[in-house]
DNA sequence: TGCCAGGCCCTCTTTAGGGCCTT
């Protein structure tokens, strides 16, 4: 069954560091699920990677070995979160990073998300050139959302990317006839060249 | 043994190098 283009998950993950290849695990899902530009269902879980954290992780995301002793594993968080994500859409800043864990613990609990995965970063690389960078927090800034919590964690890092995503497509509404093709068009974004991105916004 | 990301994108480019972005 295809999915609907009307919805998708948006989503990120805290890590113990920044490559599966080099042994790093999940420590923390958060996601929403957007359907029709409105927020409909949360999912958040600390996970327990059996391995500790460094200070660095630590002190990064707020998110200390004790915090993650009780949870549970990788594995039962990621077999809920896989029930979550389903078959629809989904969306990450910087999406090649979470993309490489999702598939990574995926592989684990030999399950497999084969659907299309869209980057918030390269779409606001193009569609806000004129930003200071495009970290998620420059970007919130940038466009006067805003902040009620702490960034680094992966529930409000997921609900301010889908802040970003949503302002991304009020911001090509006009160029576009439904926000259901929406996804689509933001895909083709990220892959267009910058000179290009007003050609394309012009249809 | 020792070290270790990787994909995107720009430019002083394409037979390459380095910054950005994520934890």
């Amino acid at each position: 069954m295809m999915p609907n283009a009307d919805t998708v998950v948006i989503l990120d993950f805290e890590t113990t560091g920044l490559s599966p290849d080099c042994g790093d695990r999940a420590i923390e899902i958060g996601a929403v699920r957007i359907e029709k530009g409105v927020i409909k269902e949360r999912f958040q879980k600390l996970m327990n990677p059996g391995r500790p954290v460094d200070s660095f992780i630590a002190n990064y995301t707020g998110i200390t070995n004790a915090m993650l002793k009780g949870a549970p594993s990788c594995e039962e968080v990621m077999g809920e979160f896989a029930d979550f994500i389903g078959d629809h859409n989904l969306v990450a800043h910087n999406a090649s990073f979470d993309k490489r864990f999702l598939d990574a613990e995926l592989a684990r609990i030999s399950r497999h998300y084969a659907g299309t995965f869209a980057c918030s970063m390269l779409v606001a690389r193009r569609i806000y050139q004129d930003a200071p960078n495009h970290q998620l927090g420059t970007l919130i800034d940038h466009l006067n959302i805003p902040v009620k919590g702490d960034f680094h964690r992966a529930l409000y890092d997921s609900e301010m990317t889908s802040q970003l995503w949503l302002a991304m497509l009020e911001k090509i509404a006009g160029h576009s006839s439904s926000r259901a093709i929406s996804f689509s068009l933001l895909q083709k974004l990220a892959k267009t060249p910058k000179k290009g991105v007003a050609k394309l916004l012009k249809g």
